[in-house]
DNA sequence: GTAAATGCAAATCGTTTGCACTTCA
DNA sequence: TGAAGTGCAAACGATTTGCATTTAC
């Protein structure tokens, strides 16, 4: 974890950006809600904390910029936000997620399974795929359980 | 496409809507663009042709009807526009697009292959699956084309 | 006749931007 | 020191909403 904190400044640095008090209280959050999918709104909140002087415009900023870098990744849940979760740079693509209708629970899979079908878009469409976003939506076990 | 137009109008007064002309107006612009994923201000400027008094707000509250009843769908492109297509009955699920990184086109892919990936959901995290929506970013013929 | 739908304008709300001030390198 | 970054408030822009009027059934 904190290696891959150095290895985000020194990326930073390497791209000509400062290491600001800010940015690093950005980056910490972020690192220390790996799991989840934040809001830009739940980051300023959870930032606020740390650094309460902070502006949201700032905190906006700065997920853009790690964006832009690749450290994080957005994600379109279609509910009027964009979230951002930390790019795990072992995955050439981003992973999968699956959206449980009934609890709105998200669950995280990190298997690339696609790797079939994108060969089949190269064969029949000529289409060469770099990347991906799935998103599938049913009802987990959990709710399947209650349900009876 | 006619008997299309008709179905849904009886499926619109089976819920107790009404059919209105503005109703019928944007109907029929979605049907007459079945291959196009159009913005709302798109739509608005089509309908407008037809019916020229008729108000944003009318479109807006339209198409989130038809999107409710499933007889379009949304999708996002993640250029801060929510999109809306005809949703094809013949589909169980949504159909894929791939979405070309250098020229911005986007590719219909109506085979459903998620089949074999949506069952091992089943069995590895007891996820039962309704319906996904699935984009792929890459390069398109064309474009590799003319990169050489 | 009456509940639903419309049109318009105002409001909402996530996000962006301009600018004067501050800070990292 | 000076360019990059910040904070604040204002601007933006897509979407929603309130309300008086119109319309489908």
């Amino acid at each position: 974890m904190d290696a891959k904190r150095e290895l985000i400044c020194t990326q930073l640095k390497e791209h000509g950006y400062k290491i600001t008090s800010q940015r690093k209280v950005v980056l910490d959050a972020m690192l220390a809600h790996q799991d989840k999918h934040l809001t830009v709104e739940e980051l300023y909140q959870i930032v606020k904390t740390e650094h309460p002087e902070i502006g949201l415009a700032t905190v906006y900023r700065n997920i853009q910029l790690l964006n832009e870098l690749k450290i994080v990744e957005k994600l379109n849940l279609d509910d009027g936000y964009i979230r951002y979760e930390l790019a795990n740079e072992d995955e050439v693509h981003r992973h999968h997620h699956l959206i449980c209708d009934q609890c709105g629970k998200v669950i995280e899979v990190t298997e690339d399974l696609m790797g079939s079908i994108e060969k089949s878009f190269l064969e029949s469409y000529g289409f060469l795929v770099h990347d991906h976003q799935a998103k599938f939506f049913g009802i987990c076990k959990d709710c399947q359980k209650n349900n009876e």
